[in-house]
DNA sequence: ACCCAGGCGGGCG
DNA sequence: CGCCCGCATGGG
């Protein structure tokens, strides 16, 4: 039982429901940039780079409650469970949350059409980085940039002859210069990476203030250059799983003046007083079906 | 050819 | 403050 790729041993998390993983990871979160995602008539897989090891899961059509996952790298069979178990919210209580994010006929559609789609906790720095690169930008070149950004700059793992890059530290993009930033097609944003890449090398303690509250932690956020209102609220939702935080993006603009407001432009500070008001505690959640079913109906889309 | 993209910082009024 | 502009570059 040797060679590459030899004797991959899978462990099971048991009674995992209303778990969308396709909905989870294409739907513009941090996973949608880098990770592997396929489909066939017998199981879905999906396989990503942490900053720790490769983790790989398996769902059977036959199994549908049962999660089967494999790793590589730093993991054993039980902080690569915790990982996956963060990574996809399967300890979010999707009854409630839905529960309190249904409020009316758009939200209910929108709940049916992704149901199971989670917000997804990812690495703060990971989600720093994917969501510098997003601004002004478009999914597809997002993808390729990040990916090129994992190829050139995570650090190469090896294990039973299966080669792999984990996701790139802050360190290594650090330490890259603007010109190979922007040669992984980063463009303008490349000296805002480079710089909260250094910020985060430089203050790991900013990776794990999970406890500070909404507040506190979007001031620190914004205070590393590059980093604004919007990409803010994305690491605290995405990264910290601060689930209050309601990115206003130009989709989740679209769509709310569209739907709440009658086609009305409004500012996004309002946007965001009305988002509190409506979802409290649960607006990041809302923020995630409304984004992904406006962008994949194209709600509020002029001509 | 043309407009747009999960924005941000800087400059001006 | 609030508004306006440039910014790199590929996708549709």
């Amino acid at each position: 039982m040797t060679g590459a790729g030899a004797d991959v041993q899978f462990h099971t998390i048991p009674n995992v429901n209303d778990l969308n993983i396709r909905a989870s990871v294409e739907s513009g979160q941090p996973l949608t940039f880098h990770a592997g995602y396929a489909l066939d008539d017998g199981a879905e897989r999906l396989e990503y780079a942490t900053d720790k090891g490769v983790i790989k899961i398996r769902r059977e059509r036959a199994r549908p409650s049962s999660l089967q996952y494999s790793f590589t790298g730093g993991y054993t069979w039980r902080s690569a469970r915790d990982e996956i178990t963060t990574r996809f919210g399967l300890s979010h209580d999707m009854h409630q949350i839905y529960s309190r994010i249904r409020t009316d006929s758009f939200m209910e559609s929108a709940v049916s059409s992704l149901y199971g789609m989670r917000v997804t906790e990812n690495r703060p720095w990971e989600a720093a980085l994917c969501f510098i690169v997003s601004q002004f930008n478009n999914m597809k070149r997002i993808r390729g940039t990040i990916r090129s950004m994992v190829h050139r700059f995570g650090d190469d793992i090896e294990t039973d002859g299966v080669e792999a890059r984990l996701f790139p530290s802050p360190e290594a993009i650090s330490n890259a210069s603007v010109a190979d930033l922007m040669a992984c097609g980063a463009g303008f944003r490349a000296r805002y990476i480079k710089n909260a890449a250094h910020v985060f090398a430089e203050n790991p303690e900013l990776s794990s203030m999970h406890g500070l509250e909404y507040d506190e932690l979007k001031k620190r956020l914004m205070g590393i250059g590059g980093v604004g209102d919007k990409v803010a609220d994305c690491i605290l939702l995405f990264g910290y799983g601060k689930h209050e935080a309601f990115p206003v993006d130009v989709w989740i603009k679209r769509v709310v003046e569209e739907v709440y407001f009658n086609g009305k432009g409004q500012k996004a500070a309002s946007i965001h007083d009305f988002a509190n008001e409506r979802w409290g505690k649960h607006a990041g959640y809302a923020q995630q079906y409304i984004f992904e079913f406006g962008r994949r109906n194209k709600i509020g889309v002029r001509k």
